[in-house]
RNA sequence: GGCGGCAUAGCCAAGCGGUAAGGCAUGGGUCUGCAACACCCUUACCACCGGUUCGAUUCCGGUUGCCGCCUCCA
């Protein structure tokens, strides 16, 4: 089956066949970089990387692009306010946007451009706008004029006329129409900027990506994704300023992801309402998060809590304990060569559903079903007296290479044991083996309190970390 | 005002024409020296009112409530 995408241009589901056969060119608006991301930032980065997981899965070869706009009002008054150049305050939070965003389990780009790198790109392709009539330039700032673009509004399903209403006003007279918005900006006093046929100034914030993304990727490309509130009016000009200047399709499919919401309101820089994930992963699991995130289908609200965390992370805990008991128990099992084609066809029934669930639109919340499903399958094969290696390693195969799709690899229990611990636990084996119980429930005990869990199981004493 | 989304068990969340996946939590049982892990069992008049249909949670119309975009925003 093909995968399905549903497409914001034509409000549907549409089979997934990329320009090229077997190649997928997606591009994901990053972050302006002049704080530390929220996690609503980061659910478009978990949901598009779990995307390009998936396509990568299904054998395609993904150059994935996502910028950085690394000059920006925001960025300048942020740099003013901290007494710092915009290049050091845009570097720093690069390296945490990096740092936050590994720590979720998302790889990076192939290739994350910065605005700042393309100014001479950007100048160039407003000139050739300017040039067919579509740009005008005004008292040093240059305007796209919507008017002539014939699609305007087909991203966001809106009239022109319909938009024209809620249109902001103010610069109006800089403009011939409300809806024009700046492809450049004319320098203010003290702010960086860049020689131009117009003058001192520095781009408007549509124009980068529609620079970066043909610089990169060429004139088409597969995948545009994006957070939902980027639909109008940043992707819509995109579409402008790209279609203006190729004459042909920019992207193909257009994906929006859900907001998080924090007690049912949006979480944005601008209401306060926000989360940072830089303090948020110090305190609960960054991979937990990921997998709460993903519980939910990408284009659904999230509300985020803390309740729903620890929820999320029972849940997880039930998967990973299930893998875990997996491993432990290859280690007392062997090839019996029998019954194991009951076993393995239902692991790959599940693993099935698992992609069928994926295909639909990148359902993870179904996906996620199916993996709670295996672990399920394989509590109940654990139940059984004699297991065989060859099946256990199905089902831990299985697990891997379903959770690498989810970005959330299975790590397993490593590092070694302090060498007291480990003559506690010797210790503690000596006493079960006497039958002496208070002993051994007191060492049980003892190392709980370090942080060390002991599980007594028909095939000898296992710990974890909890 | 325009465009759009959502309303499913205590909580979260799939499903979207044939009387409801999965998870968390709760209660009862089994396993265990006791635990832990796990297993079994247990819980839904699918917001409301109409309509279409042999049949609707699922389609259509309406009502109510919540949310978003139209302004920087993932």
């Amino acid at each position: 089956m093909t995968i399905q995408i549903y497409n914001t241009l034509t409000r549907k589901k549409e089979p997934f066949i990329p320009l090229e056969e077997g190649k997928v060119k997606m591009y994901v608006c990053g972050p302006t970089v002049y704080n530390y991301i929220h996690i609503g930032n980061a659910r478009p980065v978990i949901a598009f990387d779990t995307v390009r997981r998936y396509l990568e899965y299904r054998g395609y070869d993904v150059t994935y692009v996502s910028n950085f706009t690394d000059v920006d009002d925001k960025i300048i008054k942020a740099a003013n306010e901290l007494g710092e150049e915009v290049g050091e305050l845009t570097d720093r939070f690069i390296a945490a946007y990096f740092e936050d965003v590994s720590a979720l389990g998302c790889s990076k780009a192939d290739v994350h451009p910065r605005v700042t790198d393309h100014i001479e790109d950007i100048v160039q392709f407003v000139k050739v706008l300017i040039d067919k009539g579509f740009a005008y330039e005004s008292q040093g700032d240059v305007y796209y004029r919507t008017q002539k673009f014939e699609g305007y509004g087909k991203l966001s399903h809106q009239s022109t006329d319909e938009l024209k209403v809620g249109a902001r006003i103010e610069e109006g007279i800089k403009k011939e129409n409300p809806l024009d918005f700046a492809l450049w900006k004319a320098v203010k006093v003290g702010e960086i900027s860049w020689e131009s046929p117009w003058g001192l100034g520095r781009p408007g914030w549509h124009i980068e990506c529609s620079v970066m993304a043909r610089e990169h990727l060429g004139d088409t490309i597969d995948i545009h994704a994006g957070g939902q509130d980027l639909t109008f009016p940043h992707h819509e000009n995109e579409i402008a300023q790209s279609e203006a200047m190729t004459g042909k399709q920019f992207a193909r499919y257009w994906m929006h992801n859900g907001y998080i919401n924090i007690d049912n309101e949006k979480m944005s820089k601008s209401l306060g309402n926000f989360v940072l994930v830089n303090d948020i992963r110090k305190q609960i699991d960054p991979k937990v998060l990921r997998f709460f995130i993903l519980s939910v289908h990408y284009r659904h609200p999230v509300n985020f809590s803390q309740d729903l965390v620890v929820s999320a992370e029972n849940g997880l805990a039930r998967i990973r304990t299930a893998y875990n008991n997996l491993k432990h128990r290859l280690a007392t099992s062997a090839d019996l060569g029998d019954q194991k084609d009951i076993w393995n066809y239902k692991v790959n029934e599940i693993k099935n559903n698992f992609e069928l669930a994926m295909d639909d639109d990148f359902n993870t919340a179904n996906a996620i079903a199916s993996v709670f499903e295996l672990s399920k399958l394989a509590n109940v094969y654990l139940v059984e007296k004699n297991t065989q290696s060859d099946v256990l390693k199905h089902f831990i195969h299985t697990f891997d290479g379903l959770m690498t799709v989810l970005g959330l690899p299975m790590d397993e229990e490593t590092g070694l044991l302090d060498e007291d611990v480990e003559t506690l636990i010797e210790e503690r084996i000596t006493a079960r083996r006497n039958k002496d119980f208070k002993r051994s429930d007191e060492i049980r005990d003892e190392l709980k309190a370090q942080g060390i869990i002991l599980e007594d199981t028909a095939q000898g004493m296992r710990w974890k970390r909890g």
